[in-house]
DNA sequence: TACATACTGGACGCGTTGGTATAGGAATAT
DNA sequence: ATATTCCTATACCAACGCGTCCAGTATGTA
């Protein structure tokens, strides 16, 4: 667990202003190499800070990739559980969409939620958490609103959850395996606006109701 | 490079058995992890050879890692390559996704591809080959199809590239991602055909000329 | 002022790993 | 038979990275 600067009886209190570099440092460093090509002497150095000071405010390298990983994954949900309710069918599709690929594509997050697998095969669980927190989420929301469209007629679907990795999928397009060869960079949000609506379009062709 | 056992003017020849078990070793290790936790040792262990030989057939260990990825990318064009010419669209495009997927998913190639990219960073054309020989092919391969089909009034296309794009998106799914992240393993033979079928179908209704 | 805690900077122990050196034994071509 | 090359086993080196210790200094509370 993180050592959070809390209150205290007596002494120096710990400086947030570093608790929060060695967070943003770690964070960086995290997102643009894996795991074990990140030192600790980089994290101190970039967050301008002693390794010592680093080792204070976080027990051991793990426990500071799991503060960086908890708190992104708190990050997502926050973004993804915004837009709910909005105009017809194919205006929410794009709306949510837009807001999950902003997270995938057009954040510091998308190096490092391809990073992250390759470098968790040891800690399963932690990889797991941050499957359901991410995508995971993003498709069961996307079923329910997908049956639910089914069942006021709008939509033509047979397996909500199927139809719901096809509309992901359709959304993503090649982007993750170019972002994960380093084929691609971080994408603008006109680029983030355009595939949403681009790949609800296409889905909406498959399964309109006709 | 590496010292394929050759032509030997006198003396003991190399062990082509063993030549072969180091690969299909650092093969396996490199499979199931990241490239900086694969040690010689263990390719040595694993392989049933003394370290030594191991250095003796193969001059580092970036040689050796260089040398999967080039016969890796070599059968993963020779298994692409096949499936040219056959019935009518649908089951032309099933045959694509078949082969496709069964060397994404369904070999011991998937969960190496999904943690070579990460182990690329400092090493982009290597990448950059392995995505070629892949996905890239195909692509390209499924928008000329999609192109020609277009012109013979088959399908409505407006970009063939992004079409190609979709339908892959479409076969693939998830799949990639669960293989990423650990929640998912090998596919039988059953499931890619389903998955090249289903994604196909739903390509065909989104795309078809009504 | 006195005390407690935070921060710095460097040095260091320890384990790991890529790669080398060496010595002895085994297999094969000539 | 002999030279040559391969293979093994082990010891070894250098580099690196995590985590710790320490002495000194800065900065807060009581």
């Amino acid at each position: 667990m993180a050592n959070t600067p809390s209150a205290h009886r007596s002494g120096r209190p710990k400086d947030t202003a570093k608790h929060e570099a060695i967070l943003l440092a770690a964070r960086s460093l995290f997102a643009s190499q894996p795991f074990d090509l990140v030192t600790m002497e980089a994290v101190a150095t970039h967050a301008g800070v002693s390794k010592m000071t680093v080792y204070s405010h976080f027990r051991d390298k793990e426990t500071l990739f799991e503060t960086i990983v908890a708190t992104t994954s708190d990050f997502m949900i926050a973004e993804l559980s915004g837009p709910d309710q909005g105009g017809g069918l194919r205006e929410r599709l794009i709306a949510v969409g837009t807001a999950f690929l902003s997270v995938i594509l057009g954040s510091d997050i998308c190096t490092m939620a391809h990073t992250l697998p390759s470098a968790l095969r040891a800690n399963p669980a932690l990889a797991e958490r941050f499957y359901a927190a991410g995508p995971g989420r993003v498709r069961a929301a996307l079923a329910a609103m997908t049956a639910a469209a089914a069942k006021r007629g709008e939509l033509n679907v047979d397996d909500a959850d199927r139809a719901a990795d096809d509309l992901v999928s359709l959304w993503e397009g090649s982007m993750p395996a170019k972002i994960a060869f380093g084929l691609a960079g971080l994408s603008t949000p006109e680029e983030v606006r355009s595939r949403a609506e681009r790949g609800t379009d296409v889905f909406l062709r498959a399964y309109r109701k006709d």
